[in-house]
DNA sequence: ATTGGTGCAAAGGTTTTGCAAAAGT
DNA sequence: ACTTTTGCAAAACCTTTGCACCAAT
């Protein structure tokens, strides 16, 4: 058994340009789609929801359920580190989303493990708050 | 202007049980209208979302969007403190929720602020992982 | 009697699925 | 040619809303 063809297409190059330009952020299905109407390709929305499964299978994205209670969001996998390593950070101003990688996720783990028995699995956890600079921008008000 | 009146209704009185059962999970409104039906009691599931967006507004149960994807969930508020204090940490099998309410957040909020910039909102973060009774249970396979 | 609660039906929004047609290789 | 992708339409879900009727105080 081969590994399956995969075919290149305008859609799919689009979406994929998509998520890299929002690397940063968690982007929806529509999100999507609003930008592939505006770069002029119509594209339905099935299409859209099918390749981002598909990317999700090939954990070429992270699929998180959206904040907002219906459906969910996507953002496109850092590339050297497995997301369920770490734990996620958004920002409920501008939509920016740390991947929290760093020392810290040891002492969180740590802490989880020993003082709660709690075996911490990092996939679609996500914290909320305010970014650097969303935080200065209301500061600044 | 006065508070507003409150009627008690079975509908209520049942919906309000139910949540008390499962303080220490999460629970979706088709989770209540099971349980109402289980009762004997036939109530329209609108109904119970309404109710449910009331305890919200009123601050006694918390609202979180379900890691299905799909929806809400809602659980009792721990009655002595408000939810936007601490995370909450959610097990992947059995649902139990967690509400982190130890002297950690401090580090966790402080470290989040002075190595990321970023500043922790609690309410309706959640992580996710084995609670010490579910690891058990694997471990035991 | 008055105010608040409920059921029903319909609408809103997001995601999924089946099938036949279209496009990539 | 062969296989993968796509569009369309329909369905599946979950939640919300409007309105008329019912129930609690």
């Amino acid at each position: 058994m081969e590994a399956k063809q995969f075919y290149n297409t305008k859609a799919r190059k689009y979406i994929l340009e998509y998520l890299s330009q929002n690397r940063d952020t968690t982007v929806t299905a529509a999100d999507i789609s609003e930008y592939l109407d505006a770069c002029g390709l119509s594209v339905n929305l099935t299409t859209v929801y099918r390749y981002l499964s598909r990317l999700v299978k090939e954990r070429k994205i992270i699929k998180f359920s959206s904040e907002k209670g219906a459906g969910w969001v996507y953002q496109l996998s850092p590339d050297e580190k497995a997301c369920d390593e770490h734990i996620h950070v958004k920002c409920i101003n501008c939509g920016k989303l740390l991947h929290l990688d760093c020392g810290f996720m040891n002492d969180l783990k740590a802490h989880l493990a020993q003082k709660h028995g709690f075996c911490l699995k990092c996939s679609g956890s996500i914290l909320y708050g305010l970014c650097d600079e969303c935080n200065k921008k209301d500061r600044a008000k």
